[in-house]
DNA sequence: AAATAAATCTGGTGTAAACCAGTTTTATTA
DNA sequence: TAATAAAACTGGTTTACACCAGATTTATTT
C-alpha cells in the first residue's frame, strides 16, 4: 500500500500529501480539494477521468470515488452523468425573511437566473394539501412543476400548488418568470406571512432526474407555504435545491 | 442478477421489491426503507449488521453498504463507529426567529437537551473574527467548545466567541446551561439581533471526532452573530449540526 | 464477584476485475 | 458542408476478496 508521489509531467493530481494516514482516499481528497481552494481549477472546470486519477495516484479506482463522494457531500465537486466531475461555483445566498423571488436575489448577486415550467395543470388535492389550504379532499388545485437555473447549472425543482380559487385561469399566463408578480399584477395578490420548512433530504427519482443528479445526492428540501393578509393559503411550494448551491442568510431583530 | 426473494425465517430483511431494476442496491435500500417507515423498527433500534443483510439480500458486502450511505445521506439512519447501524430518530426543529436557546426549544419537543463543556478559554483573535467584533487582530476573546445532546444523542458541536469586554469572567460561570441567561442574568446583556447563516458542510476532523462519527459526514453549518442593542457583536457562534438531527423552520410577516 | 485476557463480531478501507449504458469525439458517408 | 455511423471514453454498478482496528462478548483468572 506504498503511495506514489508526483512523476513527472502529465497533471498536477500526482502529488498527495501524507496527511491522513491509513486513509488513502482522504489522501487523494486532500490533493483535489487543495487544487480547487488553491484556485488552480476554476468553477465548474472539468476534473481528470476517474481513470486518471487512479493511475495518477496509484489508488485503486474504488478509492479514488470514495475520494470524489467524499469531496461531492462536502459540496466542492458535482458530476454530469457519465460525463465526468466538476468545480462546483459559490452558492446562492437565500433570506427567507425577504419577500422577493428566486429571480430577483439570483439577479441581485450578479448570476444569471432562468426558469423553465416543466408542467402546468389541474389537480386534486391529497388530504395533506387540503388540510394545507383549508379545502375539502379532492377539491381542484393548480400545479406548476418548474426547474431553476443558475448560469445554467440546474439548482432546484419546485412543485407549487395554487388554490384557484384565488387565481382562476392562472395557468393561462406566464409561469417562467416571477409567480408572485403573477399574482400581484393580475390577481392583486400580496404575500403577508411566509411558513418556510428547510430540511436535508435526499434527491431521489423524480428531482433526481430532473436535476440531471445521481439519484440518492443530499439535497435540501424547502417548503413554503404563503398566506394573504386575509390569512388564506396563496400557495404551496416545495423546492428540492442542490446541497451545493444554496446557503440561507438571516437576519432577525428581536426584541 | 437475479435478486433471491424472501426464503423463509429470521429476518424482514429477507423480501427485495422489485423496484429499482438494474441498481440492486437501490432495491436493498427500499427494502430497509420500507421496514423503517412502517414502523416495524423503532428510532435508534439496531439494523442487522452488514455481513446478515449481505446473506439475507444476496447481494455483495459492497453493494450492501451503497444502500447503507444511502439511506445515511437521506437521513433515515446513522451509525456508531464499528458499532452499528441505527434508526434516526425525529429531527429536532429550530426556528431562527425565535430567541430562545437550545435548551428551550429541545424541552418544549419533549426531548432532552444535555450541554457539554469541552473547553473554555482566552485565545487571541483571527483576523476575520476580530473584524466581526470590530476589534484588532490579537485582541483577547473568550473561547467556549461544547457539544449538545438529544435524547443522549450527540447532535452538534460549537464554538462560540464572546467579546470579554462585555463579559468579564465569563468563564467562571456555569457554561453548560443556557449562555443567553449567564449573559442576561450576570452581564444584563440582551441580545436584539442575530445574523445566521446556514449552509450544508461535511462534518470533518475535529467535528467528526467529536460527534463521533466518520469523517465526511454530511453536516449543517450554522452560523450566529447576536448583537445588542447598541449594536456591539456580543457572541459569534459556529455550530455544527449532524444533518438528520435538525429541520429549520420559520415564520415570517412581511409588509 | 470483580477484574482481566482472549476470542469474536462490526464496520472501515483497499485491491482488481468486469460489464453496462450514456456522452463525447472521431471518422465516415451522403 | 452537414448528417450519420462507429469508436473511444466516462461514470455507474457489482462481485469477491483481504486485512485492519475498534467494540463487544465470552471465557478465564484473580
Amino acid at each position: 500500500m506504498t503511495v506514489k508521489k508526483s512523476l513527472d509531467r502529465p497533471g498536477w493530481w500526482m502529488d498527495l500529501p501524507d496527511s491522513a494516514e491509513g486513509r488513502h482516499y482522504l489522501g487523494v481528497r486532500d490533493s483535489i480539494a487543495a487544487h480547487i481552494q488553491s484556485g488552480d481549477l476554476a468553477a465548474n472546470a472539468c476534473l481528470p477521468s476517474e481513470r486518471q486519477l487512479q493511475t495518477g495516484t496509484g489508488a485503486a479506482r474504488g478509492t479514488v470515488r470514495a475520494a470524489l463522494f467524499q469531496l461531492e457531500a462536502e459540496g466542492l465537486i458535482y458530476r454530469k452523468e457519465r460525463s465526468g466531475w466538476y468545480v462546483s461555483p459559490a452558492p446562492i445566498v437565500y433570506d427567507p425573511t425577504r419577500w422577493e423571488g428566486f429571480m430577483s436575489y439570483v439577479t441581485a448577486q450578479n448570476r444569471a437566473p432562468r426558469t423553465e415550467l416543466l408542467s402546468a395543470r389541474e389537480v386534486s388535492a391529497t388530504p395533506e394539501q387540503a388540510a394545507i389550504f383549508g379545502l375539502k379532499a379532492g377539491a381542484p388545485l393548480h400545479e406548476l412543476r418548474r426547474r431553476r437555473y443558475v448560469d445554467h447549472r440546474a439548482v432546484l425543482v419546485e412543485t407549487i400548488f395554487v388554490d384557484p380559487r384565488l387565481a382562476p385561469g392562472l395557468l393561462d399566463h406566464d409561469l417562467e418568470g416571477s409567480l408572485t408578480q403573477v399574482l400581484r399584477n393580475h390577481y392583486m395578490i400580496d404575500v403577508a406571512r411566509n411558513r418556510i420548512e428547510m430540511q436535508p433530504c435526499a434527491l431521489t427519482l423524480e428531482e433526481a432526474l430532473a436535476l440531471r443528479v445521481k439519484s440518492g445526492l443530499p439535497g435540501l428540501l424547502v417548503t413554503r407555504i404563503s398566506e394573504d393578509a386575509q390569512g388564506r393559503v396563496v400557495e404551496y411550494d416545495q423546492e428540492y435545491w442542490r446541497h451545493d448551491a444554496l446557503k440561507v442568510s438571516v437576519d432577525i431583530r428581536v426584541g
